[in-house]
DNA sequence: ACCTGTATTTTGGTCGGACCAAAACATAGT
DNA sequence: ACTATGTTTTGGTCCGACCAAAATACAGGT
């Protein structure tokens, strides 16, 4: 059996899909959907909620809810609420960090292999941005991330970016609150200087292995923040 | 601004993670949920749904909310409407595809690189079930993603057997349709025994080739039908 | 005409009650 | 003990109402 209201989504959906609900605009008022689809306030409503959950469109309350088509960046949001469940675990930081170095020592391979001239360039970029931040540890934070999201850009893939922020909000919560002091940082650059450099040389075992045991140092200086709670 | 509908979710969150209200048992009746928290229906409901989107617990129409304390699994059926939208703009599967690509591709590198004696037994019988099944189509497609949910399994991390699952949920709907004669079975056996060698052998730039190879063949023969719609 | 503060209307959030049909439960009959 | 039947519970839907905040219209001063 079927839900009047999932009806409703699926149709209000056809509409978003075809613009006929624009894209970042706000949806027609409750009453409004009522008459448009013969419908009760209750399940228009359950409707917008079901539509609001799925990240098709952003209600704040009291306001009009906003069409949003979705993107790969929708999906965290959505899936957030969840995925701190499951870090409130025991072990599900540890997990979600490892599969992080899992996919990072495949990107910093990948670059090695594949990384082209512009590749590169940002890269180099987002090092000497990191370099210059050594004694700033809040935009040493900011260009470490960067760093690494170049890296995650390389596949020229959007949904690699797209891991990368989620990796970012569900894991960097804490970071902002540890004392990361300049001698933190320097190591964390000198780190980012030896991937580069692998990347450089095009030697995927190389960029592979100084990814792994960068993340390897940073895990054994966070792992204790992370996995208390 | 809050609604009262998120305290609720927020109350009924913390009773389910304590136990209070216990995994894969039924949710108190709405009218019981309305005097426990002093809340209208209406609120009981939308909260009801609130977590339902959430994964927190699983609603059949006419049946009690179900608890269901998250898993990655989880996270994969929530995010699955989503991630149907975004298969359907132009270019979708195609970066589905890709990054399962990378992820395999990384996957099988690791196996030759950390595969241990219990890892290559599994490999070894997932490859045998396969060939037997070379006549069997649909036994065939059984064996060949469970050859593939091995590699999964050797990284030792709840999250990629999930991410297995996904690929499967997301990509292999249109694959049943499919004519996937004997002869295609065969030759991606022997693609799966190739990777298989390879990771016995120890060599992980051959495991990732192969594995590469594979799926790359696998693609061409898939990418019509996927792209479509 | 333009900006600004105020009155009016619209609209989302919440409530309570009601009804139906299906599910869950209880009961009687074999 | 088990099945068939009747009763109660419960989820899905609708309606009407009220409130407060947002959106809009309006009036007044510059």
């Amino acid at each position: 059996m079927r839900r009047a209201s999932d009806d409703l989504v699926a149709e209000i959906e056809v509409r978003i899909a075809s613009g006929q609900f624009e894209n970042n605009k706000p949806l027609p008022a409750e009453r409004d959907l009522m008459d448009m689809f013969g419908a009760s306030r209750t399940v228009v409503r359950e409707a917008i909620s079901t539509l609001s959950n799925r990240g098709l469109v952003e209600t704040k309350p009291r306001f009009r809810p906003v069409v949003k088509k979705p993107d790969y960046g929708t999906v965290l949001t959505a899936t957030g609420k969840i995925i701190e469940h499951l870090l409130s675990e025991p072990g599900g930081v540890t997990d979600l960090y490892r599969s992080r170095e899992f996919i990072e020592r495949s990107l910093a391979r990948h670059a090695a292999l594949h990384a082209n001239k512009d590749d590169i360039a940002d890269l180099k970029a987002a090092l000497e941005a990191n370099f210059e931040a050594i004694d700033d540890t809040p935009r040493f934070f900011q260009t470490d991330m960067e760093f690494h999201g170049v890296l995650y850009k390389i596949v020229r893939n959007p949904i690699f970016p797209a891991i990368h922020e989620g990796y970012l909000s569900w894991l960097s919560p804490s970071w902002g609150k540890m004392n990361r002091a300049p001698d933190h940082n320097l190591i964390n650059y000198q780190a980012h200087k030896k991937i580069y450099e692998a990347i450089l040389a095009r030697d995927p075992v190389l960029a592979e292995n100084a990814m792994d045991e960068h993340l390897a140092v940073a895990w054994e200086v966070v792992k204790d923040t992370l996995e208390k709670k």
